[in-house]
Order: structure tokens, then sequence, then C-alpha cells
DNA sequence: CATTGCGTTTAGAACGATTCTAATTACAGT
DNA sequence: ACTGTAATTAGAATCGTTCTAAACGCAATG
């Protein structure tokens, strides 16, 4: 994991370097610490760890930092509702889906299946339909549920119930 | 398709009798519009087209209405990403997922596919390998890509150029 | 090493979407 | 009709994100 977290970071600064970036320390800094979340940070996640090293740090800068990335392909956001309207920013590039459980938010990402042996053409049969003539670029997954630590009753994650839900108890 | 939508309008009205909530003027002229509407509306798309007819509504009655229907189970919320942040909002209560155009941003409703004859076994693996004890509550699943109108050059949709994008070319 | 151009950072304002507030209005059960 | 209580309204407030203008600093060059 620690060496594959590696590999992430030098590959954005070799990205950012070939596109004439300029490797600013807080863009360094942006780097180090998102290649190696797995927690789908939103933008106030690096933020707020960001200024302990650098307390003048903006959002803009994370915001431009992310843009940058998202442009040369090494990033990708989510938007999956839930309590915040925040994004959540991926530093996987593999192709992959996401795990969101309904109760702590946790966010945690699904390889793809390898190859189906024969029959997936139901799938596109019934797009196609639907949709005629629509050039499918990319898929999505989400799969909502309950992940294993809630399931079992426990207080997980930072899921913090919302005004909505408050107001309905 | 009329009466499709017919029945959802009826569907609604219930429920919101069933739950002894009060079937509004603007209520009800909210139900009707939504109901037959098959291009997942913004807040602000309804909201628009209901001052027409009551020049004094408020954005709050519309997301009032719509967090009753979806408390009720009778919409979702989409939040797809893309050129606005808006949730879109879904009056098709059957299972199915969405294609979404990446150039127009139009939103198409798929049906999910009939079940597989015998393998579909390979998700469920990586699934529970990735994120084990996650129990699935319900997948959902979007197609990007190009629509037929847009595939073709054309100028279609209503997705105007973002800041972004134009400081970009 | 000094110069310098242009990409970056910064603080704060601006923005869009959504939610809240407090006061008023009006359903629906009697 | 009366009345309790939910719904509506306008506008303010909030949240996440983007913009602005000025100051800054990386890195290419002499």
């Amino acid at each position: 994991m620690r060496t594959e977290h590696k590999q992430r970071y030098e590959r954005m600064v070799d990205d950012l370097r070939q596109k004439k970036l300029k490797l600013t320390p807080q863009r360094l800094a942006i780097l180090r610490l998102f290649c190696a979340d797995e927690s789908h940070p939103t933008a106030q996640d690096l933020y707020a760890r960001l200024r302990a090293t650098f307390p003048t740090m903006s959002f803009a800068t994370v915001y431009n930092t992310l843009d940058a990335l998202a442009l040369a392909g090494l990033t990708s956001t989510l938007n999956l509702g839930g309590e915040s309207r925040a994004s959540r920013f991926d530093p996987n590039t593999d192709p992959h889906h996401h795990a969101v459980c309904d109760v702590c938010g946790s966010i945690t990402d699904i390889p793809v299946a390898p190859p189906a042996p024969a029959a997936s053409s139901h799938d596109a049969d019934t797009l196609d339909s639907a949709a005629p003539g629509f050039a499918v670029r990319a898929v999505e997954r989400v799969y909502r549920g309950l992940c294993a630590g809630c399931a079992g009753g426990g207080r997980h994650g930072r899921a913090t119930t919302s005004r909505k839900k408050r107001l309905l108890s």
C-alpha cells in the first residue's frame, strides 16, 4: 500500500512538471496528503489538515491544485449526496466503483469485477432501447447500504445527524 | 405514457393524504408538473414554471414538497455533478439507472436489465473482498457518454459552457 | 548570481443552491 | 363557521465553491 501511494505521488509530481506547472511547497504538500488518503476527503478535510503546516493557505489553493490534478486525469470528483453536499475527491485512477455507507457516510473503493464470462449483453440491450444511440464513455456504480461497522450497531464514521433528520425525530 | 403519469400523480396525492399532509393548491400544482416530467428537473426548473401560476410562490415551498415526496419514497434525488451543482429530482420510483450526456447534460432513465441468467457472482465477490461485511441496500449506475443528438455534432440540450472551460480555451 | 515573466498564492468578496426564520395564511376536522 | 396546526411566504442565513485583485515566488535566462 505504501509503495502504491508513493507511485501515485510521483506520477502526480511528474505530471505537474510535464504540464509546466510550478511545484510550489503548497502543491507538494497537498499531493503528499492527498495521494495517501483513502477516505475520499472533501476540500475542507484537506484544507483543515494543511493549515497545520501552512497557516496562511487559502481554499482557493486547495481547489486550484485539485483542479489541476483533475485536468491531468489524476483525480476524480464524487458527488454522492448524503448529509453534506461537499464534493469528495478520489486519487485512485484505476477503474473502480464505490460503496457508500448510509449511516456513517464512509466511502470504500471497489475494484471492477473481472470481465464476465459471456452474458453482459442484457445491459447493452436495455441501454440501447431506452437511450438509442447513446455512446457510453464510462460507467459509474455506487453501492449503498451499511458498512460492516454500522451494521453491527456501533457508532462509527463521521456522519453528523442533519437538521432535517433531527426535526423528524 | 400519459396514463403512467396520471397513476404517478394519484399515487403521490394518495400518499400525501395517508400521511395527513395537507393538499394545498401549490402542492397539487407541483405534483402535476413534476409527475409528468421526464427531464429530471432542478428545483429552479420547477420554481420557474410554477411562478406562472403562483407568482408569490417561494423556493421553500418547492423544496418542502420535494422533501415530503422524498420521505414518502416517491422521488429520488440525483447529484450527478456536471456544470451545475443543482440536485435533479426524479419522480420515477421503478428501479432504474441513468444515462447522462457529457455535452448537453440530459439525463435518460434506463430500466434495470432483466435478471442475468447465471453469472453475476463476480460482482458480489469483488465487493465482499474490498468491503467485507457491507450490506448492499441499493445499486445505482450512471452511464456517461454522448447522447444520440450530441454525438451527431449538433447543438442540443441546455448545458452552458462553464467559466472554467471558457478560461481553458 | 541577479533579473524577470508569468504562474501561484492569498484574503476576502461573490456566487449558486439550499435551508432556515418568523410571521402570516389556509387546510380540514369538528 | 371555528379552530388547531400545518403550510406558505419573503427574505435572511448558510454551505460549498469560484472569483478577484494584489502580492508573491518559482524557474528560465542572461
